[in-house]
DNA sequence: TCACGGAATATTTTT
DNA sequence: TATTCCGTGA
């Protein structure tokens, strides 16, 4: 064949063979640094070469962004055919099958999906219903219970275990949460609403109920790639084996020795086991590390040669030189910060860029104590793996409003916005929003509730600014606009830093110019959030925008830079004081 | 029933 | 840092 591509000059033996490796199922063990999203968008455009259809081709990853850059650079390195290429997150996937199917599996009016802050709303209306039950000590919080849930659905196990391994501490509660448990899965399926882990939940359960439809899916889609297999957990692992069907065109690229992710379900298991559900599956290893010199990959050799269960292997680099890693012993975490912020001072200052140096730490509270210090130096940075935009309580209050607007019996959205009105608490909310679920005539029934008099001025701002957004046709970014002038006035009672989380609404807004309507969009947000900070701004690669970079380990992963610091590596900290007595978490 | 203020709490993160 | 929780007083 006449290739365009010249691959054998642009990829190591390993990349190569695994490049030209494209039928039958595939198992790439892909060290730190070795390559692999190269490797993965080169076997992208091969196959498009090859003459398979694009759209039969379908790139599952963990984060949108993942999926995008590899298409891009697929798209690049061969033509615009790679954009037909079917990409995505494992979530995204799942909706657009699901949108498609889910009414076979019982949602005969559709669903919409809730995120992580909705479903922590919904938790919460069930916890405030337990209070009864709360005589010794108090129930977990609204974030704790979710995290239980979520783990029980993720590790595939029943909630009670989940809290006797994780949670010991809430034994005694156990039946409370059991019981809540079961409302909140009540509460959704009354609503029809999807959480992420539903959307998993629920593609497995169509693939394996439905053959008719599996089928179908399995002939659309030809050849699959799983990228960071790693970190799937099981139903992930068992929708790819129901998706690889018949032909086990099915290629997943990954590294056992990076497996971050089992507080959530991951199950590193997945990628030992690769072999043995697949029994014909080649396995193909890139250990040539193209990130690090020898001094630090030598290091993290004798790391993982240590691990009892792994694919063996070991990096290389053809870097030659670089320093040792330098192990620093502060006497207080302030000296730490001190000593950190002065080095980055001269590094800075001998020519090497702010966003060329990264502070990583376990957790995002370990990094306080620096930020301050950093601020008194002078020096700019921006922390990632915090809070993001779309889950901050501003931006969740106008959501709030555009939801209830376009599900008029959305229960977490009503009670969210109706919380935000002076004299209205989660008593008169609830009634208000059983009055417009009784009524069962969309907004009227919001108009028509009623409240004791003098106690209605903020209510009646909100039904003002209802009948006006259904009486006129409005674009999206214009109901946005009214909900945000709306919204203005609650915003600056609520916060002190309200000019921030302004401009934060603004640019919501600005976001909301793209889509034409309110369905399409709502779904963006729960799926696909933008992510401001670090990502964008390394890829957009904004030379004005030199700052440091602050992460948790968690999300530093696959990223490089010129000089790193990790902070807190003292047991407790890092490893976490939870890990400590546990070897498998250890 | 609601508002308010002070205390407690928090792993890690994506969808 | 940023929320969330809980007790208190109105």
């Amino acid at each position: 064949m006449n290739c365009r591509i010249l691959y054998k000059k642009e990829l190591n033996p390993s990349q190569l063979e695994a490049v030209n490796f494209t039928e039958g199922p595939l198992l790439v063990i892909a060290g730190a640094g070795s390559g692999k999203t190269r490797t993965l968008t080169y076997r992208v455009a091969r196959l498009v070469e090859e003459g398979v259809l694009p759209g039969s081709i379908l790139l599952l990853t963990f984060t949108r962004k993942a999926s995008q850059e590899m298409l891009r650079r697929a798209t690049q390195l061969l033509d615009d055919r790679c954009k037909g290429v079917a990409g995505g997150t494992f979530h995204s996937f799942a909706y657009a099958i699901l949108r498609k199917y889910a009414h076979k599996i019982g949602f005969e009016n559709g669903f919409s999906i809730i995120d992580r802050a909705d479903s922590e709303d919904l938790i919460s209306m069930m916890r405030k219903k337990m209070t009864g039950v709360s005589k010794s000590g108090s129930l977990p919080r609204k974030q704790t219970l979710a995290n239980i849930f979520s783990r029980a659905v993720n590790k595939d196990m029943p909630v009670e275990d989940i809290v006797l391994n994780d949670y010991p501490q809430f034994m005694r509660h156990l039946e409370a949460i059991h019981e809540m448990s079961k409302a909140y899965q009540r509460q959704k399926a009354e609503h029809n609403f999807m959480d992420y882990d539903d959307l998993l939940i629920y593609l497995e359960m169509l693939l394996k109920k439905n053959n008719d439809v599996r089928d179908n899916i399995c002939k659309t889609y030809q050849f699959l790639m799983v990228d960071e297999y790693q970190d799937t957990n099981k139903i992930q692992a068992e929708i790819i084996y129901l998706l690889a069907g018949t032909h086990e065109n099915v290629m997943v690229v990954g590294d056992d020795s990076q497996s971050i992710y089992a507080f959530r379900g991951a199950n590193f298991e997945n990628i030992m086991r690769f072999s043995e559900i697949f029994p014909k599956a080649r396995t193909i290893q890139l250990e040539e590390n193209y990130r690090s010199v020898e001094p630090i990959l030598k290091l993290t050799n004798v790391i993982i040669e240590r691990a009892t269960r792994k694919y063996s292997k070991v990096l290389f680099t053809q870097k030659p030189g670089g320093a040792l890693p330098l192990l620093i012993k502060a006497k207080s975490e302030n000296s730490q910060s001190r000593f950190v912020a002065e080095k980055i001072q001269k590094l800075h200052d001998s020519g090497v860029p702010l966003n060329q140096i990264a502070v990583l730490f376990r957790a995002s509270f370990h990094s306080f104590d620096l930020e301050i210090e950093l601020a008194r130096e002078g020096i700019p940075f921006v922390k990632v793996g915090g809070f993001k935009f779309v889950e901050s309580a501003h931006i969740k209050d106008v959501l709030g409003h555009l939801k209830a607007l376009f599900n008029p019996y959305d229960r977490i959205s009503w009670y969210r916005i109706l919380l935000l009105l002076d004299n209205i608490g989660p008593k008169t909310a609830l009634n208000i929003y059983e009055t417009i679920l009784a009524e069962k005539s969309e907004y009227t029934g919001f108009v028509k509730t009623k409240l004791k008099a003098g106690r209605s001025r903020g209510l009646d701002k909100l039904k003002h600014l209802f009948s006006d957004m259904k009486s006129r046709p409005m674009t999206v970014a214009q109901m946005g606009e009214a909900v945000v002038k709306y919204y203005l006035p609650i915003l600056k009672k609520k916060y002190d830093d309200h000019p921030k989380r302004t401009r934060d609404l603004e640019h919501l807004v600005n976001i909301m110019e793209r889509y034409p309507n309110l369905e399409p969009f709502l779904t963006d947000m729960a799926l696909e959030p933008p992510n401001t900070s670090l990502n964008d701004t390394l890829l957009n690669g904004d030379p004005a925008d030199d700052r440091l970079i602050l992460s948790t380990v968690h999300s530093a992963k696959g990223l490089e830079w010129h000089t790193v610091f990790i902070i807190w590596a003292l047991d407790g900290r890092f490893p976490s004081i939870h890990a400590l007595h546990d070897e498998t978490e250890l």
